[in-house]
DNA sequence: TATAAAGTATTACATTTGTAATCCATTGTC
DNA sequence: GACAATGGATTACAAATGTAATACTTTATA
């Protein structure tokens, strides 16, 4: 597998826009996030630009315009950060860090059921 | 409360050493890196002058050296971190981002019964 | 058809971050 | 006491990031 560009905090905005929906026009990006932030279209313009350049996105001709689309997959730069973010902050161990999340957590009677879920599935391995 | 200091990748391991054990001197905290590391001396001099200016540390004099230890507490920056990265990577939606959590975890038995006992604590809310 | 709008490309510029080195004062060592 | 090591302050410098503006090109519009 190739590995993953590093993607920044704003760029992480375009990109989630880019994975629920795709391909889309420079124009339609900033459409999509405008109430999100408070962003002009040129710096827009210019995160798609860096994730081009850092080979997360690609672009397809529509006549003359571009279309964009994500080059990486969602799943997997969402477990890179995941992973980066226990490591920085909890040094590797899971468990505190889970714990916190947890409490922290606003989730319905279903996420709880469906947590212990896994979990029950985790214990069987 | 006080607006937390942007605590960058490399300055939160200088944290993480002063949450476990401070005041501690600049030296003192090279030794706790070395190996973890391989940063200069002088890299961490920075790191912990970074984090003085950002607020996130404080000295007290001992003799003629200085003695560092954390101005923040441990549990508001992880949890700073923890809200910032589930709204980066998640769009703030906890649930799915708590099942890729645990399964991708490496968990005991015993972490498990306790997660499972604080989702119980969670149901009776 | 001249003009404005929209797209893309190029350039800008301050701040933050990573990763130190240098300079100066002090302190411990031979 | 001269010299090296240590500690702190100041300076360095490139890459990444946030946040655009400008320039050029094509297209739609009056």
């Amino acid at each position: 597998m190739k590995k993953l560009p590093r993607i920044s905090e704003s760029e992480w905005l375009v990109m989630r826009v880019l994975w629920s929906k795709s391909a889309l026009t420079a124009n339609e990006v900033v459409k999509e996030l405008t109430g999100q932030t408070k962003w002009k279209p040129k710096t827009i313009k210019t995160l798609i630009t860096r994730l081009l350049q850092k080979g997360a996105l690609r672009f397809k001709k529509d006549g003359k315009k571009y279309r964009y689309y994500p080059a990486v997959i969602e799943s997997e730069c969402v477990g890179a950060q995941r992973r980066s973010f226990v490591r920085r902050v909890y040094g590797g161990t899971m468990k505190p860090m889970l714990a916190a999340f947890i409490e922290d957590a606003d989730l319905s009677q279903e996420d709880i059921t469906e947590l212990k879920k896994i979990l029950e599935q985790k214990e069987r391995e």
